[in-house]
DNA sequence: CTGAAAGCGCTTACAG
DNA sequence: CTGAAAGCGCTTACAG
């Protein structure tokens, strides 16, 4: 172990054969233009030999450029959860920017459906090495992932799953797991027997399986555990404009709704500071509230005690980790796994701060 | 962005300087033999140009290995956690090996303080370029330490942090923190009056300046927020044998203290399966169980409820990220945090999965 | 179908 | 104190 065990290099298979380097390149690589007969006898010695190649030595003779492209929302202040997978997959490409990979960014609005499929033909157009794609319009995702299977360009999806695509991968959270987890978490708090509510604010164009999933987790832990409770759930549906607010008439809508004092509530996205804000206004306590991410606004209200959990999805790392599974797939031909899920991380006001960088 | 931004290398250096690439590389890494006022000029185009030494190829035209030393408790039956830190270093070794970086493993018995003196001793005899250690006994640390400095040997601290050392970095959770974490989420599990209980299961040999931060920091939560429960919190020391075990007389000592039925009960390690079973036997029911770990002693009480929260401390990630951060200060040479807090995972029954490979 | 040679960016004796 | 040259392991035209 003390000096850099002497691993086989091409030259050594390339005596053993009785041939050049460059031959042994060609099968390496299969960039055929090789014999039959030669071709398997230096694959076999590959094998005997238990060949590894020299990624270092390899990127460092090849100096063509691999270009990742991502396309994920744009992120602002309506839409700020977008901002850590992007840092993520910044960091990843600057880690191994040595290996000659370079990012190309591309960002469309979340709320249009049409800037999506325009950015998508974008970047298809720019024909990338491998593709980080955040499959937020699962129609539009289908028709660009034809395209993109024709010109071989592998896809990570981030964030969301579509069923029945091909990208070779999928990172980030299980959606009904998490369901699940908010409603144990609620289950902690509640010890009287007023009724739970779950809370969608979502406008209706998006495809929002993600949020069915994460509603469908958490009544199936009340129909498993609980079933009194079971009973007690109502689901409020509220309807978010395009730019991402909910409607000014959210009061509206919810005021009627939340009958009573609720014993806990579910906000099923990040929205939920638009949940305790109005808990806040018109003092209604919950013996819980839990949503998602950890948006400024969620923070706050998380650290006053408004908001008892937070669940996060590690967004940053969603993004770090696309991209290294791009890398490893193209530049290191390892395998990824179909789906690649994130730990479901309970946040509360005392471990915050050990998950703002994540 | 298209082709691979030509950085500047050596020769441009060199050409600029009207000096060759060896004279370059002399000043690069300070190997001396270079007239002062050459090393000033070639000094200053560095700059000018912003140079960045290419990794890949430096590694590869110097084949000098690198060797990482590790030095952690070994892990058995008794003392399972140890087992991960120890995998996350080798996946971090393996996934750089390209960079000639060689990983040395040794191990201590946790539970003997010669053990761990002697086996240091074997490592810094060894010479390595870094070293991973667990610093278990805070006096044999602080003479390794000294010698380690004497010859150069960089240090990185995992899962413990022992205060005044010159190691380059801890990596590890805040235990005062963790603490904390596991009394909010006992307030969230008790609505009754009862008492809370702190439960101390440690052989006495040990420096558990951590246990001791995990317990103040419970209590400071409690002091801050709920005066009425701060005044009913009691602790428990349970006297575990050398070997790692609580004495067969673990009922004994427990039994007499927990005194009728308590609200919630805060074990600081991962010796809570204990508790758990000595509860399950006398069939006592309390609102909340929270302790340390993923064991899968642990694992079962939790899947069957009678733990309700376990914290976990990212013990593979400890051990990748004190690998990664000895890389980066030896190869990459880049500077690392003085303390890398990872996060406090608060794991439930149903996010649990996402996290035993982590 | 195959080999010889130059080159990727950096490092390392060696000669002076 | 400095330079010229060979080499790290792999890739890539080019010539045949």
């Amino acid at each position: 172990m003390e000096e850099n065990l002497s691993r086989v290099k091409i030259s050594d298979i390339a005596s053993r054969a009785g041939v050049s380097t460059g031959t042994v390149d060609r099968v390496i690589h299969n960039r055929g233009e090789v014999a039959a007969k030669t071709r398997e006898k230096i694959l076999g010695i590959i094998r005997e030999l238990n060949y590894e190649p020299d990624i270092l030595a390899s990127t460092l003779a090849s100096k063509k450029a691999v270009r990742f492209a991502s396309l994920l929302p744009a992120s602002d202040e309506q839409n700020p959860f977008w901002a850590a997978p992007a840092e993520g997959i910044r960091a990843a490409a600057n880690e191994i920017r040595h290996y000659g990979v370079v990012l190309e960014e591309h960002f469309f609005n979340y709320h249009d459906k049409n800037s999506f499929s325009s950015e998508l033909q974008k970047v298809i157009d720019k024909k990338p090495t491998g593709l980080i794609l955040a499959p937020v319009y699962s129609g539009e995702t289908a028709t660009g992932m034809e395209l993109l299977k024709k010109l071989n360009i592998p896809v990570v999806f981030i964030n969301a799953q579509v069923e029945e695509q091909e990208n070779i991968s999928y990172v980030g959270q299980d959606p009904f797991q998490s369901g699940m987890v908010a409603a144990h978490l609620l289950d902690f708090c509640i010890h009287d027997e007023a009724g739970l509510f779950i809370i969608n604010i979502t406008s209706e164009t998006l495809g929002n399986t993600h949020i069915l999933n994460r509603e469908k987790g958490f009544r199936h832990y009340f129909s498993t555990n609980n079933a009194f409770r079971a009973g007690h759930i109502r689901t409020i549906n509220i309807n978010s404009e395009l730019t991402g607010e909910p409607n000014k008439t959210l009061e509206e809508q919810l005021k009627p709704q939340l009958t009573a004092s609720p014993a806990g509530i579910f906000v099923t996205n990040s929205k939920v500071f638009h949940v305790a804000s109005f808990l806040e206004k018109f003092n209604i306590k919950t013996a819980g509230l839990v949503g998602y991410d950890l948006l400024g606004r969620n923070q706050e209200f998380l650290r006053n005690g408004t908001i008892d959990f937070l669940i996060s999805q590690k967004p940053r790392e969603q993004g770090y980790k696309s991209f290294m599974t791009l890398f490893n797939h193209m530049v290191m031909k390892k395998q990824a796994a179909r789906e690649q899920f994130l730990p479901i991380d309970i946040i509360t006001k005392e471990n915050l701060d050990f998950y703002i960088n994540y």
